[in-house]
DNA sequence: GGAATGTGTCAAGAAAGTGTCAAGAAAAAT
DNA sequence: ATTTTTCTTGACACTTTCTTGACACATTCC
């Protein structure tokens, strides 16, 4: 159908992580010119291109010299939803899955064509391109900048915790809906869940203390007795 | 991370569509009991099913008897973003081409294991609820997403506590059918049905004097007396 | 009609959940 | 090694939610 056109009219920005030159040469002759394309080697290299560039979609190998592509797709995962495509000579099933819940879009075994590649690229930019990619936050006189990891209210700057920036980060990532106490604990303090909740309270109550304007009458993080927090957009409430 | 857990808290719905019994057995059995599935075996039969029960995803076989699964995506795709994953026996690139391009999600080739379908499976979902594509109950002036949690009634927020809130739930996931006391009792208190149906009584009233306009003449949450509540929905009113 | 059953409402005590403070433990920085 | 910051824990006050029992109302069945 349109197996030769794009997606977009201005050439999208493609991230091309892989430590072996031929593979990138290779990858970039698929991408046929049709992109804008920066590569990387390594795992940091991909993370801090990626925060420089701001591409629009990522083609990710699993094996780099430095650490592991599904760490880089969780790292990447923290402040942006980029399309992550991973390329991988791994055919195992655990790696595949792995990988997919680490956050990635798409998962290719090598070898593959440059066709499917194509395809896939085509796919997920599809996805991608209908809602604005911002990872930046705002809500009233709060601003949260995933990115740069800033946070700010009445353009002052607040400075956060480690933990009270992760609950802030997660919450932000859901931005509207609820998360559960559950799910909180288990992105902050990671997989296992073995947190108290009174824990969480106290430092979602310190994290108030920085952002609110009234920590007794809070605007942002809203509570949800029994189930968890929520972040309330300001601007959304008159829908 | 959250390998083996769900995007929601509720089930999603998902159509599977092939036509050998056989598949559609190992299919549902794959996602393990986790959705709430519904089955065509048809081209036709899909469009369908899907244009009735909206499902949040759609696993769809290339080779159905009527027409071609590309064609049955790219019908799908004239009226909705419902994640498409085509499974198929076929490994062409041209057909992988052009059922991406149709606007397929994914592709997998048979065989493949049901992990990796899960894990395909939970990266659309996770796409498409950050979306806000999923399950929205709407029926006159009350509208209940189940995803973020928020229940409306003429665009003004209603807050329900938890016991409520899971009433309600149980009743959407059920629209239009009866729930016994007992069913409801036991989706909401756990299991083992000890609870008093006066108490589920009493929650009910206090919900229903949340979302219904009259609570005296209730038009969504219908007494079923004898035997249990349902949930009208006012729109399927003149059918 | 009058009991019997099922249902809806109210209010008060019990139970559970939540927010804050402060002090000690742990980790990080110097 | 010492200081600083951050994390964690426990205690307490407070709020919300749940549950219970009393009572009113309706419907059904004798």
């Amino acid at each position: 159908m349109q197996s030769n056109s794009l997606i977009s009219d201005f050439p999208l920005r493609v991230l091309i992580v892989d430590d072996e030159r031929p593979i990138r040469r290779f990858l970039n002759a698929s991408l046929g010119g049709r992109f804008t394309v920066s590569e990387a080697e390594s795992g940091n290299d991909a993370l801090r291109v990626a925060a420089v560039d701001r591409p629009d979609l990522v083609i990710l190998d699993l094996g780099l010299p430095d650490m592991d592509g599904t760490d880089v797709t969780r790292r990447l995962r923290e402040w942006t939803d980029v399309p992550v495509i991973i390329i991988s000579v791994r055919d195992r099933d655990e790696d595949k899955i792995a990988a997919l819940d680490a956050g990635a879009d798409d998962y290719l075994t090598k070898p593959f064509s440059a066709g499917e590649l194509m395809a896939r690229i085509r796919a997920a930019l599809r996805r991608s391109v209908k809602r604005g990619n911002v990872s930046v936050y705002r809500s009233g006189d709060l601003s949260v900048d995933l990115q740069k990891r800033e946070v700010r209210v009445k353009d002052l700057y607040v400075t956060l915790t480690p933990t009270e920036y992760d609950i802030l980060r997660a919450l932000v990532n859901h931005a509207g809906g609820v998360l559960t106490h559950r799910q909180l604990i288990q992105e902050v303090w990671g997989g296992n869940y073995e947190a108290d909740p009174h824990l969480l309270r106290v430092n979602v109550s310190n994290l108030r203390k920085k952002i609110e304007a009234d920590a007794l009458h809070p605007c942002h993080i809203i509570t949800e007795p029994g189930v968890g927090y929520r972040l309330k957009n300001i601007e959304d409430e008159k829908e």
